[in-house]
DNA sequence: CCATGATTTGTACAAATGTACAAATCATCC
DNA sequence: GGATGATTTGTACATTTGTACAAATCATGG
């Protein structure tokens, strides 16, 4: 029974056009980047008029800045939430597997209840960060900062022995990943010639939390590698 | 619109206008994404007339074709024969790492003469392939993909328990993480507080080949993880 | 039913864009 | 020195761009 005089509820019934417009910028901005996406493509996507974009979001850049501020704070908090539930994992290959995934999950699938998930949202702040964009720059830089550093921290707690300075390395190293597979997921299914889904974001994820805790682990530069113990022939570097 | 830093005078008095303009436009492209920058832009950092783009090269994505075509060449010839070599070594650790470098090297310095090296060229593959711009795509599909077969076999060789699908993924990660590095190094050196330079890229090929190695040996998903015994990276062969 | 504020529409405009092209300049060989 | 072909220059043009703004439409409370 749907009550059209309670103006409480009337967020969900709405076609509001505001979210269209977010939707379908989203959607052009992270397929073909910022500059080639017209403020008319994005109308025209989201069934609206040109002159509606400028109405609610003043300028092209706004719109953008409307798109980051809507998801950054989310994803953050789902990734803050997870990182204090890997904290007690007591196991330390546990722990660093759960780290990442509490880094990567919200970046594949966000919490909120915002359609088409993170993955669309991360695959936009990839070609941003391509592009340069200063507008995301900025965002970026003040926004994701702490959680990165809390995330970067937390492995360099259970891994003490590496210097902190290459588990930023590594887990730069993963972002890049995670942002390439994102891009461009079409590759991994022609290079494994159909073996693999490119497109499949939850194998992806877990491909790329085995591969990231592997890499995690390895020997630090400035240290010898234990595992060439069983080699007692030269060591190149 | 383009920042009107950068260096345009370095072009006063080229005797060979061609080749300025293909460097400015790598530079340009490199930094700001294909869409972002204009032919005038191209033009005036190469100290040229409009006119002369429209001349030498027919359109602007001809001009993004004619700087493919003049990078790739050169760099798989060298990944060719740094694979050839990495075929010959024994130890199949050092295999694994020469393989990964044979791959990773010429991407950050071109074994060519070719001004400013091979990473400004890897940088703008990587901007091209987030902007998903079609030229680009064509060529990469059709020039690289023979080499990232070639270098995903000899890994799967090296590692013949690691299904090929898995390869796939994990050396795509490694595509993902060169290209972000190149792409965004100042994070690196703001999120190590000073610690790493993100700007080196000798360092950061160090890190990502130690980091790929690592991660490439990682146990397969479909199978149980050895290392959960305690033993830290020993495999038997 | 009308008043009022929010939204949508249509249109306009200056600036920037890719490209075309004729004229001007240059280099090189007879 | 003059001819000839390659290159550079200057300019023009049709589109597309982001944004502005007045008019039209809508929603809603009195």
């Amino acid at each position: 029974m749907v009550r059209p005089s309670a103006s409480d509820e009337s967020a969900a019934r709405k076609p509001n056009m505001r979210e269209a417009i977010l939707c379908a910028a989203e959607e052009l901005f992270s397929i073909n980047g910022f500059n080639a996406v017209s403020v008319r493509d994005i109308a025209q996507a989201a069934g609206a008029n040109p002159g509606s974009v400028t109405y609610h979001f003043k300028t092209k850049d706004g719109l953008l800045l409307e798109i980051y501020q809507r998801h950054c704070e989310p994803m953050n908090r789902r990734r803050s939430e997870l990182l204090t539930e890997a904290k007690r994992v007591r196991d330390v290959q546990d722990r660093l597997e759960a780290i990442v995934r509490a880094y990567v999950l919200p970046a594949f699938s966000s919490g909120s209840d915002l359609a088409g998930g993170g993955a669309r949202f991360t695959r936009l702040r990839a070609v941003m960060s391509a592009e340069g964009n200063e507008v995301a720059g900025r965002i970026i830089a003040q926004t994701f900062d702490d959680t990165s550093h809390a995330f970067i921290d937390m492995i360099h707690e259970s891994l003490p022995h590496i210097p902190r300075a290459e588990i930023v390395w590594r887990s730069h190293f993963l972002l890049g990943a995670l942002y390439y597979t994102l891009v461009t997921p079409e590759r991994v299914s022609r290079l494994s010639r159909g073996d693999a889904d490119g497109f499949d974001a939850a194998h992806a994820m877990e491909q790329l939390v085995r591969s990231t805790v592997a890499s995690l682990q390895a020997a630090a530069l400035d240290q010898p590698d234990p595992s060439r113990r069983r080699a007692v022939g030269q060591i190149k570097t």
